[in-house]
DNA sequence: ATATTCTTTGCAATCGTGTGCAAAAACTAA
DNA sequence: TTAGTTTTTGCACACGATTGCAAAGAATAT
């Protein structure tokens, strides 16, 4: 790799001079900085940042710490966040933390130590997990940005979208339809998925609307929705819609649906939760709560920004809350009169 | 932040010491090095990689290039890389390189500049693009595998999926459930999805199958996948499968096909590419090809590391294959006798 | 006690940049 | 020509780590 020195010696000048020139000071004269310019591009220069970067205390890089991106609910976020980042000249320093503890401290230690300028950090679904870790990193001053709220967190600059809104949305639009036995599907409730739950069932109650424990399913994977779906078909009086709190759940309940031989919406009424693209690829297209993703990009870049560049209209910590819109689409109609039964 | 100097002082003893206690050195003297340790702990010192690097000369690190995560596809690759990265010991540095020239040459910029021990290269749609700044890497001894065969790549490691086959084997299975008016759709043909194509075409062509004009659809947007259905059905002979190379468009075509009230696979066989998790997410159930991915990601990395830790069995480049494999669902039934009208 | 060996420590150079400061060069004004 | 001003350049240090080498200290042998 060739080095500022090499340049130097070939254009026969110091390096101080040679780094000045690509810097394109004023401080060097104008046929000197061109010769040494071109002489750069021909031999193919490419500054070593990490020289650098040890020079200036600086990396221009922010961290991102994100549980995994197999569910596409996160590299939507991804890209989003990738996007305006490289617009404000940022590289992305991507982590994925998985469901573990140790391995989100570790992204963390890890992103520390690479002197990142900043960190952006998505807790997973088991709320935040490594909480010490996370409040030593603040308190040392590292500028972090953490994205749901979490207990414990109200001194850390916070952006969250407001699940409790979206559930309740959600609730009224399908007993607005005429809903009366409704069905909740999803994986164990960690503190953003209980905000659509909290808010769903406030407007079940305000309606005066029963949640049976029967109608109540915890489905950890794929097999389980599928075996959920099953139950909830074999019930006594099955239920005439699901909220299946997030839309990849939505589809399989969806699919499971059509293997037990009932239409989506005719039959049975099924919504989801964020609008992921996915949300109208499958057919019928979903019916979901969303517009909050964007958004939450854009204020969880920005809050961070303003930390790096101390630009922060204050020192106080900020809690930026997002309000999901209802989406509209097709997998919602009236209940049947009467509710159905079906052969298992 | 806390440097090997702060600690030096804290303890009495030079940086160095601190350096190799940190290290685990055996130069030390076993108590000093204890000593050191847990004061290090205590105060929170976490190393300055960048300095280290400076020093070591390497980064552990590896870029990754990618277009985009929109795409489900690629979060599938990224998911699969970062987690073999990391168990070998690596940090992972995501470029989204977008569909556009320059951002890619940017990308590639940036990694070199960041010195990354490697680089990891996903051509994306339109083919590998900044072909001559991917020569100057190469040939400037930055380790580099190239995903996706492209011509003019051949003194590159390369990793690739044998898409031809998986052409010819999802015609086949069509073929044998007794399709003959087959259609395909999908993005404007590039490389990679010309072969899916070749390959399809190759099997028809043995099957004395013609591939007419008014079945090949091009459609680059959801709107125009849409549209490019409509016209489908509106044929005097619509089609009885249709061939959409990339799962989430043959998800889309579903979607658009059931608006029309055309059922699948009673009314249309539909068909895709890559068994993204999607695939099992839509009903019915995508048939498709898959299989690849994973060992695609695999073999990716094995390459890079293999050159990185020059335990390459030699210098020549090597070029991976991968044969991908049928995967039969539920959207492929035998095609009803007589070719169906459609009112539009 | 002295010589020899082994252990432990620190000095100093290095990685490739950026930059304050002084010196050299060029230019201007008398 | 000489002094003063402005432009251009290079020296040298800093960023925070790693590491070869020499020196100091401790331990052992004679």
């Amino acid at each position: 790799m060739t080095t500022l020195e090499d340049i130097a010696r070939q254009a026969g000048v110091s390096h101080s001079t040679v780094s000045r020139a690509l810097a394109d000071s004023s401080l060097v004269n104008a046929e000197t900085k061109r010769r040494i310019q071109l002489l750069a591009s021909e031999v193919g220069y490419h500054v070593n940042q990490v020289a650098r970067n040890l020079k200036i205390r600086s990396t221009k890089t922010i961290g991102l710490v994100v549980p995994e991106v197999s569910n596409p609910y996160y590299p939507k976020l991804v890209q989003l966040i990738a996007d305006l980042a490289r617009a404000a000249g940022y590289s992305l320093q991507l982590q994925l933390s998985g469901t573990d503890q140790e391995a989100e401290s570790a992204c963390l230690a890890s992103l520390r130590e690479q002197r990142v300028d900043g960190i952006l950090l998505v807790s997973g679904e088991n709320g935040l997990v490594a909480r010490e870790h996370v409040h030593a990193l603040a308190a040392s001053g590292v500028p972090l940005v953490l994205m749901g709220w979490v207990e414990g967190t109200e001194h850390l600059d916070t952006v969250t979208g407001d699940d409790a809104k979206g559930g309740y949305a959600l609730a009224q639009h399908l007993i607005g339809l005429g809903h009366r036995r409704i069905a909740i599907l999803g994986k164990s409730p960690h503190r953003g998925i209980y905000d659509r739950l909290y808010g769903f069932q406030t407007a079940l109650d305000e309606a005066g609307i029963e949640l049976p424990e029967a109608l109540q399913v915890i489905a950890q994977s794929d097999a389980e929705v599928g075996r959920g779906v099953a139950q909830l078909l074999a019930l006594p009086e099955p239920p005439t819609a699901i909220f299946a709190y997030q839309d990849s759940l939505a589809a399989l309940v969806i699919g499971y649906l059509a293997d037990a031989g009932v239409s989506v919406p005719q039959q049975m009424t099924v919504v989801g939760f964020d609008n992921l693209d996915l949300a109208s690829y499958i057919s019928p297209r979903l019916t979901t709560i969303g517009g909050h993703i964007e958004p939450l990009a854009t204020q969880f870049v920005s809050l961070l920004l303003e930390r790096i560049q101390k630009t922060a209209p204050s020192a106080a910590p900020r809690h930026i809350v997002i309000t999901p819109q209802l989406v509209v689409r097709k997998s919602c109609a009236p209940p049947r009169e009467q509710s159905l039964k079906w052969e298992n």
